[in-house]
DNA sequence: GAAAATCTTGATGAATTTCTTAAAATTAGA
DNA sequence: TCTAATTTTAAGAAATTCATCAAGATTTTC
């Protein structure tokens, strides 16, 4: 059960909403004053799935409220609006909104829309062995202890996750995670692979996962 | 042998998709139920080799059941779907399938991409007589046992397999392999010879892989 | 703009591979 | 059978590569 905030000053739109959207299993929590609607999300950071948000509203123009959720949250935000500008949509984007459905729309396409934006931000994460990889959190985890990475060690790890097996040399590497030549130093492959089998915990000796092919590259066995 | 399991909720298709399979050697297993399917996918992960999904089903949205599976394995999943839409493709790419086929099809073409994608998937290892090379890896097995080469090692036993039966001189095997140049001494490929057939159990006096050819140099029986 | 975090790189000793050497074994041909 | 050419192999030297430290450079964060 997914919770929507949904922040609509027409009280008609708002009960037609918020009926469609119980009938496919979720639960929505309406306001028509945004200023109350921020408090309330404030609170309840993690309560809350998506928000929709109409553009006409009292009190604050819609487009600041967009933008003062997306101060205290990356709560994903699908604007409706009487508006269907291209100005608007571009700018709607610009402040962080995730769609743009233009009135009068059918609640299926609203529907359809919010699932499609649950999908994508909520949990996507693969199984690779003892890892689990989240590639929209950027998150790596092992035995679900969660890795404390820097953006390289990220990239390398994913980089052997995708490639379980296969040997690669450092010039593959560095290619594939900076996209540039292959300009940097060997060494600097070596420390990051040093750095990562520290916080995986494996042995250069006897890997478990990060094996060194002599006079090749590295391999990852998954 | 190739095991396929078929999420398809339309008897008649599933009916006509598994007839059709079984006779280009695919075992297929049906479920009309995602959920059923997601359990026995779960219980026996290495059992199949590929997933064909049809979108439209009961109890759950086809995106959700791909979502699932891409959380517990990284089967190759085939989308059947009624829907040609752009969008559906996209979003079917995203959430990590492998080939996305619109309804109606013909089963020939099912067949075609089941195998283009397995081609591309399954271990992409040689057989040669009593070996297995799996160049990605880097590997090469005798009699199933995985062999411990050196690099110079294994672009010589990689050389002799991929010129099996064929006289090489000393000379032409130190310029195809990498890193020796044939201003050493010419006994420094004897002695690679003699440490490789070690490791495979050859004996020079009896060879039955590599055999020494008197004054000109080796050659390799598959 | 300072502090912290991250990245790069040369240096070092250790580990591993590769090469050299030389003696022993084998083979071809007389 | 004998001899000279060739191959095999053991041992150790030489060369290469690896892992890691430490320090400086760069980037990010506050």
């Amino acid at each position: 059960m997914q919770n929507i905030l949904l922040i609509e000053d027409d009280l008609d739109m708002q009960l037609l909403i918020s009926d469609y959207l119980n009938n496919y299993n979720f639960k929505v929590k309406s306001f028509a004053k945004p200023k109350e609607a921020l408090v309330d999300l404030e609170q309840k950071k993690d309560y809350y799935s998506l928000v929709v948000l109409d553009l006409m509203l009292p009190q604050m123009d819609g487009f600041d409220v967009c933008k003062k959720i997306r101060e205290i949250s990356n709560i994903p935000i699908i604007i409706s609006s009487a508006r269907n500008e291209i100005s608007d949509k571009i700018f709607s984007f610009d402040l962080g909104a995730d769609d743009y459905l233009a009135k009068p729309y059918l609640p299926r396409e609203l529907v359809i829309r919010i699932n499609a934006i649950l999908r994508r931000t909520t949990n996507q994460s693969k199984n690779i062995g003892d890892f689990e990889i989240d590639e929209n959190k950027m998150e790596i985890k092992i035995d679900d202890y969660l890795l404390d990475l820097t953006r390289i060690e990220y990239d390398i790890l994913n980089l052997f996750l995708q490639n379980s097996a296969k040997v690669m040399s450092r010039e593959v590497m560095s290619n594939a995670i900076n996209g540039i030549e292959y300009n940097t130093k060997e060494r600097t492959i070596d420390m990051h692979i040093s750095n990562l089998r520290q916080k995986i915990g494996d042995d250069p000796k006897d890997p478990k996962y990060i094996k060194s092919i002599w006079g090749i590259g590295y391999k990852f066995i998954g």
